[in-house]
RNA sequence: GGCCCCAUCGUCUAGUGGUCUAGGACGCCAGAUUCUCAAUCUGGUAACGCGGGUUCGAUCCCCGCUGGGGCUACCA
């Protein structure tokens, strides 16, 4: 069998897309499959829209997403080139070659005549293709107006019949290629329109399998007649489908956040980001099993699976395949992922030490129920960062005034009193001394507890906001944190003052 | 307008001419657990767009319709 080859060619007018993402992950995933190679390329005929910064970007959103290639920009390889850019002078010496052939001519008309003669079809309600009125110029004639500096494009000559091809998701398809009229191969300003490039560059770089996007289908037939007319043969095909907002139209910035470096930054782990997006149109072959890791997919990956319906982006499902990853990552790796979230809120300093930073590793394992994203870290430790009785829950003052819960209260005061700083053995000893001394228990002996202590109904359990208030109390943060005793004393003074 | 693509629970999907009383996952609901909430576990809810064919029999094959999406550039 041929060497797989396939690519992923993005141009860089914008950061990357979770679609274009998508189609980078399922090119990786084919590559890596068939152990082929994976290669990078990037698209920037259009310099209007191209800007260096972008490429950049990009390089650096497709390592964080994990997806590395063998060949391309940034790494090189032996059919670069790998910046169209950089190809300028292959694009017209096959354009020359095509018009030597006559599968090609000259076109000198203006973007007025062109805008006109389309204007006119689609007013007679038929289809707005090239009129072919520079076809029949002799090559002669072509050659004088050229010399006289007449602006010219080549133009591919398109020739009679259907083109048919076989593409890997979708079967058997044909185009009538009447419709079709010559497409400009280079344009007037010597680049190459993108139509072109593709199909030498993809030629040139031995590309086995396109795989890509399937608002490319109706590209395809132009492009296979490009091959056609150089000679060469083309490509296998393979078009996914769209990815679609929860209103069924093309995913966009209207969605919110569509672009991968938005998905890092609100806390998604790429290996969340990724799973979830091959999960878009592919499904695992073993059912309920869809937490998996790159190297799993690709084992069981096939183009023929992959879905012809466009699918709609889930946000609820990515974020419980976030969680799951969340829960995976271990907490050492989660404390330092969640750093910069603290740091930007200011509640850490970004040169935190080790002590500081095995904290935060607790201070995760509390929260993490409560986490999507890591960008929801403040939010959910809040009981944790801020302590002050006057900001306390109604709710929570209203049980704490009840002279049971301050008997409670009080009871813990005086056997937290004896150790400092207070381990989870401590508590658990205590809760017990005062269960015996005041007769409480369950419900009415720890939620007075929790009450004095975080000021709030819910949370994580005591047993893991202990230890953290504990440990918090002889830390370098930049805003300090009261341990366990304090807390106490705070809320038996607010139920004082609320009695008078 | 023309051409093209697509159509199973709310969402992602499995599935095949009869075994489908249509499977899984997310979500949602309920129960279990817990000091509480979250997490977790268990259970439940929910779909073959419509109309014609073909066939002994269609979710699965064909046609039409409807709906959605794309292309229709000297953009990529």
């Amino acid at each position: 069998m041929e060497k797989v080859r396939v690519r992923f060619a993005p141009s860089p007018t914008g950061y990357l897309h979770v679609g274009n993402a998508r189609t980078a992950l399922f090119n990786w995933l084919f590559a890596r499959k068939h152990d082929g190679a994976y290669v990078l390329r990037i698209e920037d005929t259009d310099a209007e829209r191209s800007e260096a910064q972008y490429e950049t970007r990009l390089v650096e959103d497709l390592r964080w997403l994990g997806l590395d290639w063998d060949e391309g920009v940034d790494v090189g390889g032996a059919c670069g080139p790998y910046r169209q850019s950089d190809r300028l002078e292959l694009y017209q010496r096959y354009a020359r070659q095509l018009l030597d052939d006559r599968r090609a001519y000259y076109c000198f008309c203006t973007p007025e005549e062109i805008e006109a003669d389309r204007q006119r079809l689609l007013a007679e309600g038929r289809p707005p293709k090239y009129s072919g009125r520079c076809r029949s110029i002799p090559p002669q004639e072509a050659q004088r107006r050229l010399e006289r500096g007449e602006p010219s494009a080549v133009r591919l000559r398109v020739p009679e019949g259907p083109v048919r091809f076989r593409d890997l998701v979708h079967g058997e398809l044909e185009f009538s290629s009447d419709v079709i009229g010559d497409p400009v191969l280079l344009r007037s300003d010597g680049h190459p329109a993108y139509n072109y490039a593709v199909v030498i560059d993809d030629a040139l770089m031995k590309i086995s399998h396109v795989i890509r996007g399937d608002d490319h289908i109706s590209n395809t037939p132009r492009q296979i007649l490009t091959y056609q007319a150089l000679g060469w043969t083309p490509p296998h095909f393979a078009h996914l489908s769209t990815i679609l907002g929860k209103d069924h139209t093309r995913l966009s910035k209207r969605h919110g956040a569509t672009s991968v470096s938005s998905f890092r930054d609100q806390g998604y782990l790429p290996e969340a980001l990724v799973n979830y997006l091959a999960l878009l149109g592919w499904s695992p072959p073993e059912e309920g099993k869809e937490i998996l890791s790159l190297e799993q997919i690709a084992r069981s990956f096939e183009l023929g699976k992959v879905s012809k319906a466009a699918a709609v982006f889930d946000p609820d499902k990515l974020n419980w395949i976030n969680r799951a990853y969340l829960k995976s990552v271990g907490r050492a790796r989660l404390a330092e992922l969640s750093k910069r979230y603290f740091c930007a809120a200011g509640l850490l300093t970004p040169g935190a030490n080790g002590a500081v930073e095995d904290w935060l590793g607790d201070v995760m394992d509390a929260i993490l129920g409560y986490l999507d994203r890591l960008d929801q870290v403040v939010e959910k430790s809040g009981l944790i960062f801020q302590f002050d009785p006057a900001a306390f829950e109604p709710a929570s003052r209203e049980s704490l005034a009840s002279e049971e819960a301050r008997q409670v209260v009080e009871a813990f005061d005086r056997e937290f009193e004896q150790r400092d700083p207070l381990t989870v053995e401590d508590y658990r000893k205590a809760a017990q001394q005062v269960q015996r001394q005041t007769g409480q228990k369950g419900r009415n002996l720890f939620h007075p507890l929790r009450a004095a202590l975080t000021g709030a109904e819910k949370g994580p359990e005591l047993e893991k906001l202990i230890p953290i208030f504990e440990k918090a109390k002889v830390l370098p943060l930049p805003q300090p944190i009261p341990g366990c005793r304090e807390r106490l004393r705070q809320a038996l003074s607010l139920r004082t003052g609320i009695r008078k």
